[in-house]
RNA sequence: GGAGGGGUUCCCGAGUGGCCAAAGGGACCAGACUGUAAAUCUGAUGGCUCAGCCUUCGUAGGUUCGAAUCCUACCCCCUCCA
C-alpha cells in the first residue's frame, strides 16, 4: 500500500517534504492534526488557494484533521515571500472583514463537523502577545544571518529601488510562532502550503524543536505554473477569485474551460478529485481529440461545483451554451430570462442610447475612445453579427424579441442590453 | 545626520527647452488562422462633442512665446558613510 505522502506525489502535489520517511511513518501512526494558513490580504481567495486547500481536503479525507488558519493577525504584516516589492498596509477594519470572507471561503472546503477540521484565526493569541516576550521568547530563536540569507529576503534587497521593511522582514518569526502554538494548542504536527512558504515553514518546524521539543513536518506543493509561462490565475490581466461576488460562476467556469490542452491533465490532478484512473481516460481523450475539449470540460465542471455549488455549474454551463453554442438569434424569450437568472452580465439602458455609449455602460470597453476602436476592428457584434458604424443607436427594431440586445466584443465578453422605453 | 543616485504613460525603460500623448520592450486588447486552445502573423493601446481640443512625465510653485526637460521648495525611494 502506498503512503499518503507517495498518492499525493503521484497526483503531483508536493513539491517538498522535510524529513519524508519520518512523515511518513507519523501520518500512518494515526489521526494527525495539519493546518495551511490563509493571509486576508484580499477580500476573498483566488484560483491559487485551491491547491493548499484542495490538499487539506485530501489529508482529511484520508482521516487526518485539517486546521485552515486565517491569518487576521499577520494579514495585518504582510508576508515577502514571493513579492518584489513591499506592500502596503490595510487597516484593521479592512483585514477584519477580510478575514470574515476568508473565514467563510475556506469553510468550504473541510468539513467542520464534530471536530473534524477547524477553523482558528491567529490573531487570537497574536493579540494579546507583548513585545519584549515575543523578542524574548521567540526572537531569540532567530538569526538574522540567516534570515538574510532567505531568497525571498535577499530578492527584495538586492533589487535596485526595493528594499524590505522591518515589519516584513519579522513575517517569518509570526509564521513560525503560529506553527509552535498551533502545535501546542491542537497538537498540529504539520504545516502544508504552497513551495513559496518553504522558508517560513521551516523556521517553524525548528521553533518547535527550540521551545517545545516537539519534532514538527512541514509539506510544499509547487507553485501553478502554465505551460506558456504565464502567471497561473489570471484571467484577461484580472485575478481569479473563488468569491461569486468578485468573479461570477460563469466566468469562474470560463477560466477553466478556457486553459490549454497542455495545462488541463496537471490541473485536473491538482484542482480535482477525480481518481486518476479517470484522469488517465480523460488524458487519452485530450491526447486523441483536443478539440472537443472533454479535459477542460471536466475540469470546469469539477472544479465549479466544488466552489461554487452543483446549481451555479449548472447555471454556468446553461450560458455556455447559449453563447457559444449556435444562432443566437434562435434563443427564445424564455433562453433569454434564463440566462438573466444564471448571472449573466446584464444591464437596461434607455432606447435609442449610442452603441458607443451602451458598450461603455456595459462595462465591455472602458471608454468611448476604446468603443470606437473596438468597433472599427470589428470586434464588437450586435445579436451575432458585427457591426460596422459606430455611430449606431440601439432601437426595437433588430432587437431580439424587440427589447433584447445580446453585444459580444471579442470572442469571449458579452453582455445583455435591455431597452427602456424612452 | 553626511555624501551620492533616482522618482516618466499598466510594468521595465528612453527622452535634458519646441518635431512629445512621449522611442523600444513586456503585459494587455482586437483581427486573421483555429477548437471559446497553444504557437504564429497583423493592428491598436490617456480622454473628449475625435482633421480639433483637454489632461498626463513624484508634489507645489517659478522662469519662458513654449517645460517631462531649466530654477526653487517639499515628499518618497535606493546606495555608501556615521
Amino acid at each position: 500500500m502506498t503512503s499518503l505522502i507517495g498518492a499525493l506525489e503521484a497526483r503531483g502535489i508536493v513539491a517538498q517534504v522535510s524529513d519524508r520517511d519520518g512523515l511518513d511513518r507519523h501520518l500512518a501512526g494515526g489521526r494527525r492534526t495539519l493546518y495551511c494558513g490563509f493571509d486576508p490580504t484580499a477580500p476573498s481567495l483566488q484560483v491559487g488557494n485551491l491547491v493548499p486547500l484542495m490538499v487539506l481536503r485530501r489529508y482529511q479525507l484520508a482521516g487526518h484533521r485539517p486546521i485552515a488558519l486565517v491569518g487576521g493577525a499577520t494579514g495585518l504584516i504582510g508576508d515577502p515571500s514571493g513579492r518584489d516589492e513591499e506592500r502596503s498596509l490595510n487597516d484593521d477594519d479592512t483585514v477584519a472583514r477580510w478575514t470574515e470572507n476568508i473565514r467563510r471561503q475556506v469553510s468550504r472546503f473541510i468539513d467542520l463537523d464534530a471536530d473534524a477540521g477547524l477553523v482558528v484565526n491567529n490573531l487570537d493569541w497574536m493579540r494579546g502577545q507583548d513585545a519584549i516576550g515575543f523578542l524574548r521568547d521567540v526572537g531569540k530563536h532567530f538569526s538574522v544571518n540567516a534570515m538574510l540569507a532567505r531568497d525571498a529576503v535577499r530578492a527584495r534587497i538586492d533589487r535596485e529601488g526595493a528594499g524590505i521593511s522591518f515589519t516584513e522582514f519579522s513575517y517569518m518569526l509570526l509564521q513560525a510562532f503560529d506553527f509552535v502554538e498551533l502545535a501546542r494548542r491542537h497538537d498540529c504536527t504539520l504545516q502544508v502550503a504552497g513551495n513559496d512558504q518553504w522558508g517560513n515553514i521551516a523556521s517553524g518546524i525548528d521553533l518547535g524543536r527550540r521551545r517545545l521539543g516537539r519534532r514538527l513536518y512541514g509539506m510544499t506543493s509547487p507553485l501553478v505554473t502554465r505551460a506558456d509561462g504565464v502567471k497561473f490565475g489570471k484571467s484577461a490581466g484580472v485575478a481569479v477569485w473563488l468569491d461569486a461576488e468578485h468573479t461570477s460562476p460563469y466566468a469562474f467556469h470560463q477560466f477553466w474551460l478556457n486553459c490549454a490542452d497542455a495545462d488541463v491533465v496537471p490541473f485536473l490532478r491538482t484542482f480535482t478529485m477525480l481518481p486518476a484512473s479517470e484522469i488517465e481516460q480523460v488524458a487519452s481523450q485530450v491526447r486523441d481529440h483536443p478539440e472537443r475539449r472533454e479535459g477542460q470540460r471536466a475540469l470546469a465542471a469539477a472544479v465549479t461545483r466544488l466552489v461554487h455549488g452543483e446549481d451555479a455549474l449548472q447555471s454556468a454551463e446553461r450560458i455556455t451554451k447559449a453563447l457559444f453554442g449556435g444562432d443566437i438569434r434562435a434563443l427564445t424569450e424564455a433562453d433569454l430570462g434564463q440566462l438573466e437568472l444564471d448571472g449573466m452580465e446584464r444591464s437596461s439602458v434607455s432606447e435609442g442610447i449610442g452603441l458607443l455609449d451602451a458598450l461603455t455602460s456595459a462595462g465591455l470597453t472602458r471608454s468611448n475612445a476604446e468603443a470606437r476602436r473596438m468597433v472599427q476592428a470589428g470586434a464588437i457584434r450586435l445579436n451575432g453579427a458585427p457591426v460596422a458604424d459606430p455611430a449606431m443607436r440601439l432601437t426595437a427594431n433588430g432587437a431580439l424579441h424587440g427589447r433584447h440586445h445580446l453585444l459580444r466584443r471579442g470572442k469571449k465578453r458579452w453582455h445583455l442590453m435591455l431597452l427602456r422605453a424612452g
